[in-house]
Formats: C-alpha cells, structure tokens, sequence
RNA sequence: GCGUCCGUAGCUCAGCUGGUAGAGCACUCGGCUUUUAACCGAUUGGUCGUGCGUUCGAGUCGCACCGGACGCACCA
C-alpha cells in the first residue's frame, strides 16, 4: 500500500509545534484575515518595479506555504491566483518573531503584512512586518523535489493532488469554464435547464446496467437513472420546447480510463427540429466550448492534432465499414449475411450480436471507429440498436441517429427522436422481450412513458453529449479521472 | 472476468547468479547567511505487501493470496 500520509513522526513533530503556538497565546486556527491583494494582482500591479528596488506600498497577502528558503527568509506563499514571496529579515520583523516562523511547517496557511520590492534577483517580494498564523498542517505535504506521483494516492487524496499541482486545479477550472459555456450557449438559445428524477422505478433510455438501492418506507427497490432522456421527452409533451439537463448518470459497469461509475451527461431536447439541424447546433456549441475551454478550435489530445473545424464530417456508418473493410453492406439481406462477413473479416466480437444491426455495429466499432480521429458525425444506424429513434425518411432498416466521434472515442449520442407511440411501443415491447430473455442491458418497457407519447409529441431532435469525455479532449487529460474531482474508487481494505 | 507489469524508509529509487538492508530528498538538532539554500555537519527513520515453501541462509528463488497501474472485455 501507498502512503496515507499519516507518517506519526512527523505528525507528531507538528502537534509539537503547534502546542508551542498555543503556549505563546496564538490561536493556530483564526477566523479572518483582510487581504490586500492576490498574489496574482501585485505580479500584474508591479509588473514595471526594476530588480532592487523597493515601494512604500503596504499590502496584505494570504495563502499556504508550500517552500521556505534560507531558514524562513524567503517563502513561497500560494493562494489561488499564484504564488508570491515573502522576504522575513529580522531587519524588519522583532527577532523573535522571526524565530516563531519555525513554528511553520510547508503547507500552514500564513497571513502577512509589508511594503512591496522586487529584489535584485528580479522576483516580487512583500517585505513582512508582520505575519500571523492562519491554520496549522498536521499532515506533512508529499516531497517537491518528486512531486506527488503515485496515481492511487493522487486520486484517494484528491486535495493533497490539488494542492501540489497546480495542472490538477486548472483542469477543474477548465470543466467549470466548459459546463458554463454549454449552459450560456444553450440558455441564450430559448433553452431551459430542468432537473429530473435521478430515483427510478425502471431504468430506461440507454442500453445499461443500473445500480440498485432501496426505499426503506415504500420498501421497493429502486433504480440510478442510467439516462436522463425518458423524462426530458416528458416534458417536450408537457409543452416545454426546448429543455436541457446537465446531469450525474449512474452506470453499473466497469471502471477505466474511459469509464466512470457515475459521470456527467448533457442531455438536450429540442422541438420542431431533426437530426440534420441537431448536428449543426452541436458542432456550434462544441467549437464555442473547445475555444472558451482550449483557446482554439484547435487542440492537442495525448500528441494528436484534435481540429474541431466546422463542419465536423458526416459519414453514413455502412460507409465507415466500406472505407476500412471495403464490405457492400447492402449485399448483407440477413443476420446471417451478416455474422458470415463479419467471421470473414475476423477480429469482430459477436457475442451480444443476435441481429444483422447489432452486427453491422460490431464490425464498425472493431475494424473503423479507431480511425475516426478527427470530428466525425457518424450517421444512420441500423434500427434494431437505437429503439428510441425515428426511422431513416428514406433508408430502409436505419434511423436517423448520430454519434460524433473524436480521437477515436464516442463524444456525443443525438437522433431524430421517435414520436410515434405506436412504434415506440412495438419498439419497447421488443426490449423488454430480450430483456425477460436475459439480456441485462436492454431496455425495460416504460409504459408511463409511452402513455406520455400517446398525449402528442411534436417532432423533436435529442442529443447527449459526455462531459467528462469532452473535457478530457479539451485538456489533454488521459483519463477521466482526471477530469471528476473525486472518482469512484475501490475502499481500502484494512 | 482475462492478460502484462509493479509492491524495499514519509517521498523517489538502488540492492548482480541467494550471504551484514542502502542513497538522495524530507523531518529533527546544530552551523552559516540582510537577497535565494534544492547549502554544510550530525541524528532519526525498515515486519523489504502478506503467508507458506525451498535452503545452513531469502529483499533476491517457487507457490498462493492482497493491493495497484495499464491493456482487453463489459460499457457509448
């Protein structure tokens, strides 16, 4: 096992210290401190200030100590703007305050006051006068010099992570900035963000397993949603026309770098519109979010050039399998047809194939979707995988269904909803058919929600877009733990 | 679930075909210093992931287990 950076001897070298602090009358844990400035600001307000050179400008400054030189003469005090010096000379302080500042440990939180210099080494400095304590580590800091490298402990200890680099924060930032953008963008389109229900009787809208809790008081068990998309089409037949969530979705599968248990899933519903104009809107909002998150359309993911440029290619998926397997897939009548291809080609899973879609699907994402590196709306799938879609206006056997992908990997899932109830029931009663039949993934029959579509559903075009996913393209991160503050991790076992 | 790799001091790691458990950093103490110290000196710190086995002798070899990373599978 790693660290739990709980070493006793130097836990107890700090309770040691910080029960000196309380002997000298100094409560280690104050309630305030007036600041001045961020260290941020003083770098922006001095920028012009020579080496050597000294203000009489009195500022306050605030942060953690993360590294002292010359025995406390100089400290490198953070907070979240950046990182600025401290000069402490006995010249300046009464000497001994000065020799209470080895009460400190990296990592305490230090108020200071002083005049601002910048010194001949050229680095900005607030000469303390005075300085108080404003919160006292007990637990030490990881070691500089080697940075906090272990992945497991980085993600049990998320804050020490935060902490010790400063990437880890900005890639927080980014998500933050990337979710405002989508909800700015949408909202200043006539959509409205809605919350829905996360407890479900029956977990439908995707092709998943569910957690499973209970209600005590009820005493029934209930279901994580898996997608948000039963509810959200609710409410386009209640008569919103335009409604959006950005929401946790809760999947009981395995954990990768690709895969979180619970992760985070735009879902948009958008009256009177089809899968045509659905892709335009979302290359719109995915530039906007890469150039607000990214600074550019252009980015850079693990070495590779992600250019999302308008317009994103569009590219049926019979003719994806084409390019790379140079197969006619309208030479494949059956399943059968199908399954002999694909044994042919070799290298395709079959497995949970049990129609010619489900197969047709299997060769793409064995033999192209590697390939799609660049944006790319792979459109028209085949019917039989996607039962909450409008067919194909003129394909036989195919929906009007999109996904984009990028680097290789599923960003974003959007169709020309299905507003028959009539097909959608046939389509759900097939579902739960394979479902009784064992298949854990197919969807249960939502009889409420078809009863929904029975009361009128006006066209509608929906997508879902994967959070997580594209803040990772949009800073370079090569998992998706790197992109949720605290992901799920297996307990430590004592 | 399967495969590959990994587990030695608080951290990063060395430790050869089996023979006295090490280094740097951190911590503590001391020194030096009114502009950079990631400095100098000394001390402290280990059930070598756990268990069993082979052996006169195991950090090292074998088996099992535990934990982890990555890949595959599952999953958009």
């Amino acid at each position: 096992m790693t660290s739990e950076q709980d070493d006793s001897r130097l836990r107890q070298e700090r309770l040691r210290k910080l029960e000196m602090i309380r002997e000298l009358n100094i409560n280690p844990y104050p309630y305030s401190f007036t600041r001045s400035h961020k260290a941020q600001e003083l770098h922006e307000k001095y920028k012009d200030l020579p080496a050597d050179t000294e203000t009489e400008d009195v500022v306050r400054v605030c942060g953690r100590v993360l590294n002292e030189r010359n025995t406390w003469m100089f400290v490198d005090l953070y907070d979240d703007s950046g990182k600025i010096q401290l000069f402490c000379h006995k010249q300046n302080i009464p000497e001994e305050e000065l020799k209470r500042l080895r009460l400190l440990d990296k990592g305490d939180f230090l108020g200071a006051e002083g005049t601002v210099r910048r010194t001949k080494q050229g680095e900005l400095s607030v000469k303390v006068t005075s300085y108080e304590i404003l919160g006292k580590t007990l637990q030490p800091l990881p070691d500089s010099w080697d940075g906090f490298t272990d992945v497991e402990a980085r993600y049990r200890h998320r804050y020490v992570d935060m902490i010790m680099n400063p990437n880890v924060r900005d890639t927080f930032r980014k998500r933050s900035i990337a979710i405002r953008t989508i909800r700015e963008f949408l909202d200043s389109r006539g959509c409205l963000e809605v919350e829905t229900p996360v407890l479900q009787v029956e977990a439908g809208g995707a092709d998943a397993r569910p957690f499973i809790t209970h209600h005590n008081t009820l005493d029934i068990d209930l279901y994580l949603r898996i997608a948000t998309e039963l509810h959200l089409k609710r409410l386009i037949v209640g008569g919103f026309e335009r409604v959006y969530e950005i929401g946790r979705i809760f999947r009981n599968e395995g954990i990768s770098t690709r895969h979180n248990p619970e992760f985070t899933m735009l879902e948009l519903y958008w009256a009177y519109g089809d899968y045509n104009q659905l892709m335009d809107l979302a290359e719109e909002m995915i530039v906007e979010t890469a150039i607000k998150v990214a600074g550019a359309s252009k980015v850079t993911y693990q070495g590779v050039e992600i250019d999302f440029k308008r317009p994103f290619r569009r590219l049926r998926m019979v003719d994806a399998i084409k390019e790379t397997t140079g197969l006619d897939c309208s030479t494949l009548k059956t399943f059968e047809d199908a399954k002999t291809a694909a044994v042919k080609l070799g290298g395709v899973d079959l497995t949970h194939c049990d129609t010619r879609g489900h197969v047709l699907n299997a060769i793409f994402e064995h033999k192209a979707e590697s390939s799609l590196i660049q944006p790319t709306f792979l459109i028209d799938y085949p019917v039989e995988m996607s039962p909450l879609t409008k067919p194909h206006r003129t394909n036989p056997g195919e929906v009007e269904r999109f996904e984009l992908f990028a680097y290789g990997r599923e960003l974003a899932n959007g169709y020309s909803e299905l507003t028959d109830p009539l097909d959608q029931r046939q389509r759900l009663e097939e579902q739960a058919a394979k479902k009784a039949a064992g298949n854990e993934e197919a969807m249960p029959l939502d009889l409420d929600f078809i009863n929904a579509m029975e009361y009128g559903m006006p066209p509608t075009m929906g997508i879902g877009i994967g959070i997580d996913r594209l803040v990772m393209l949009l800073t370079d991160s090569a998992s998706i733990r790197d992109v949720v503050a605290f992901p799920t991790m297996k307990p430590i076992v004592k």
